[in-house]
DNA sequence: ATGAAAGCGCTAACAG
DNA sequence: CTGTTAGCGCTTTCAT
């Protein structure tokens, strides 16, 4: 049925070892050119495809790295894969993209042997993971949730959330609205507590705008529903500060259809730096995420950790960029 | 170093054929309850993991499925992935998702060994892969762009542009513009000879709103970019009938933004039906795409092959559904 | 109720 | 220059 390379050996008259040796290129064994051409020729002809399974198995690596993420679907996870893939691909692994959930048995995420993983933003799985898993296979906790126990870039959201609300109270906001999931909001919560402390310090009443959707649900236009009917009726906020990205579109959405100016009436920030932000007009404030960074260092940390198991624990801690856009600033607002 | 059969066969004093029978839970063989205990306490205690290569090896089944897509990031994709993901989640089958791109050699592309493929959107991919491929591994070829060598499961794309060029005709419209990529605008595309032959056929001239960008980058910010310069100067043009969701979505806020108002000046259609048509204002009119069942039945056709490769060819051909919405009727516009 | 042994397709010493 | 051989970790008859 499938063609073997005994197959191939039998047909060329030569031994499986001569038709390994051919086909995987070595020149250590030299091999008569007249005998590589029969080779190569048959391969081609019997539709020969290597069985990798064989060769993985008693080369102990597979070639795979495997990204753990939380869901495909919002633009912020998307675009990770797509920085992820464009990283790895220049390399000589393949990626496989998994999905963890709060149901995932830790030892059936990576299903697939894999030589080294790449967990974004997924703390907490890692943590649970069994001592077994994290030793035997190289993992790189990357993102804003990052685990400690193997090596990680991680991304200091606190430090992002402090540097937007000091942005809006420096454009002279004094009712900012913390616009989240209710999932997403409480204590110990890097942005929740930043954006605690920051209202705090600053003599402001923290006011929240939540609404009651799951995480990985289309948050967008729950967002946009709880914009809408909050500021169907005076609500006196001059500024949302949103936990996400989504959530700054749903909410630009909602106050342009209610016609309430941005920034005039109300400023307005995201989270993480999606490319929808500058497709709105005005253009949305907000931290911007190192995508590109994060997902070449985590690389650059898994390759080291796959040369050499004993190397010391490697971590970084990457700071997000403000970007001010049209949302927070009259002059191009 | 990694724990193995034998390991625990030498532990509990036994043969690896008990320790197999156990942990895999057969009961062919009548296994004494005291050993099988033992024996499964000392894969827990030495974090045994099987070893999925050497299983799938043997058995010839990976129990992985791969799911074929051109990108990840715009919605669309990431929408159909995380549909099938919640299809095949219910099976005994792992997903595993990769991108083919034009520069992917067929045979690389699955790189792994896989039961199956589900190839979305890719028939020109799957008509390239040679014989021994297509033979070996189930494939269903499924989405708009669909490869008739396999089972597959199909769109109608050409009858969705006819609802939409249709509608556009039937409210009134008389210069209704394409809005494309350059290289999606060619005889040949379904989309394309739909709008020629309708304008065609209703007596209208064809217009053309193209900008020159790749497939697979962010298009939206093009599209909006390209209206935005139409649209400043006056336009004539009172429809956009546009190549997909991202760039009607492009075009919404290039025209809120130029201050033209929707339908009133001009319509705008959509087409594969994304979560945000419906989350501006006014909401898009769209073809939608029957995702969740072109996931069902694309998985029902691999599953049965899965079981019999013998089967006739399955085949099957959806229409998709126009949703009209504010974009192109007044009342709720 | 348990064990011995063969072998999935491939690689890599080591002989010849 | 090429063939022999011994496994990689696991499943599965077939004996015991």
């Amino acid at each position: 049925m499938t063609v073997t390379m005994n197959d191939i050996a039998k047909r060329v008259r030569v031994s499986r070892a001569t038709v390994s040796y051919v086909l995987s290129g070595r020149d250590d064994a030299s091999i008569s050119e007249a005998t590589k051409r029969q080779v190569r020729a048959a391969a081609q002809e019997m539709g020969y495809r290597p069985n990798r399974m064989a060769r993985a198995l008693i080369k102990g690596r597979t070639q795979m790295i495997e990204l753990l993420v939380h869901d495909f679907h919002p633009a912020f996870y998307s675009y990770m894969i797509h920085t992820v893939r464009k990283v790895i691909e220049q390399s000589e692994y393949h990626l496989n993209v998994a999905q963890v959930t709060a149901e995932t048995s830790p030892l059936e995420a990576s299903y697939w042997p894999v030589d080294g993983v790449l967990a974004f933003d997924c703390a907490a799985f890692v943590d649970k993971l069994p001592d077994s898993v994290v030793e035997s296979v190289p993992i790189v906790s990357f993102g804003a949730s990052y685990s400690t126990r193997v090596d990680h870039v991680g991304v200091d959201l606190a430090v992002g959330a402090r540097a937007v609300l000091r942005h809006l109270i420096g454009i002279g906001r004094r009712r900012i609205a913390y616009l989240v999931a209710e999932c997403d909001c409480q204590a110990g919560n890097a942005r929740y507590d930043a954006y605690i402390n920051c209202l705090k310090d600053a003599g402001f009443e923290p006011l929240f705008v939540n609404f009651n959707e799951d995480r990985t649900a289309y948050q967008r236009k729950a967002a946009r529903e709880a914009v809408l009917e909050r500021f169907s009726s005076p609500s006196g906020i001059d500024a949302l500060f949103c936990f996400s990205d989504e959530l700054a579109i749903g909410a630009h959405m909602a106050l342009r259809q209610l016609g309430v100016s941005i920034p005039g009436d109300v400023a307005l920030t995201g989270f993480d730096g999606i490319d929808d932000l500058e497709c709105v007009d005005p253009p949305i404030t907000a931290i911007a995420q190192p995508y590109e960074a994060l997902a070449e260092i985590a690389w650059t940390f898994l390759n080291k950790r796959l040369e050499n198991k004993d190397l010391p624990r490697q971590s970084t801690v990457l700071t997000p960029e403000l970007v001010i856009r049209g949302s927070t600033s009259l002059a191009s607002g």
